[in-house]
DNA sequence: CCATATCGTCAAGCTGGCTTGACGATTGCC
DNA sequence: GGCAATCGTCAAGCCAGCTTGACGATATGG
């Protein structure tokens, strides 16, 4: 059985299934904990989008371009999180077509809880790795975060 | 506008956002370098259960309970890949109610073709990293996932 | 001033990935 | 031998997260 020894091997030794795994695993347990700290039903898809929502507000179009999805889909993510009180629509003083999509009083706050969150996270982070093996993956993701938005970018 | 600068600030240095980012955008690069290479539609429930299936065969409840889920739903994730002709199912000699699910030739060969892409992108990895980084990356990796697991495991 | 493009929304529908519930076949225990 | 427990399957349905299509309102260039 050739096979055999050579997938036991390989499974064994991938740091990308490795990575892939604590990515996983790391961002359920965050989810978990900021949805026990705000209190709100925030999913994976809203985490996905928030941090693409400039400070002075952006409009659904542009969100949906840079989520890569339909301008439907991302007025749907903006509906709840506007429903639970996150975000606002303001209108676009540029143009009376166009909406702002901006955070709420609220959802500033939500978001530095949500960001606290990751905070005390990364400092436990800390504590399991180590300043040095902290500061290492710190430059390493940003690296790798680098190099595949240059492939994207080149196509 | 305190908010505002503390955002941006917190923004910019989460290890765990990078790391989250890094994760995602490698995985779906390397399920779409695996789809061209074994040109067939495996989709990432299916990756996720493939490391699963022992090599001498695995019984779908087993395999259920491994993933998490329903039996239901694990034996619908086979039947995908008993339709692609990666798996088989086998009477079970030891108990005539079930059956084990283990990999075809076919199978085999694919799995041993999706793990050379995954080699592929971490020898790319290593390119970009360097090896000390490289090397770093996959014990930094192992430890998080081993401490995931402890966490869940303590409840 | 009109044609055409863009902004956001309404509506309907699809797919993946699950679930619950029920069932026949087979097992192992008393 | 009888009976509860377990194995896998069939059926139906739920929900998130999208999609395509159509539409009124507004902007813009010729």
């Amino acid at each position: 059985m050739a096979y055999a020894d050579e997938l036991e091997a390989q499974k064994a030794r991938s740091t990308l299934q490795l990575l892939f795994r604590a990515a996983r695993l790391l961002n359920e347990r965050a989810i978990a904990r900021m949805q026990k700290r705000i209190k709100l039903p925030v999913r994976v898809a809203h985490t996905t989008l928030l941090p693409h929502i400039d400070l002075q507000g952006t409009r659904l179009t542009e969100l949906a371009r840079r989520l890569g999805v339909t301008k439907q889909a991302a007025g749907q993510l903006v509906d709840e999180l506007e429903a639970m009180g996150l975000l606002e629509r303001a209108p676009d003083p540029a143009d009376a077509r166009a909406k702002l999509v901006c955070f709420s009083a609220r959802g500033k706050k939500a978001l530095l809880e949500g960001l606290g969150t990751l905070q005390d996270m990364e400092a436990e982070l800390e504590t399991l790795l180590g300043g040095a093996d902290a500061a290492t993956l710190h430059r390493i993701a940003a690296a790798l975060v680098r190099d595949e938005e240059a492939r994207a970018a080149a196509g």
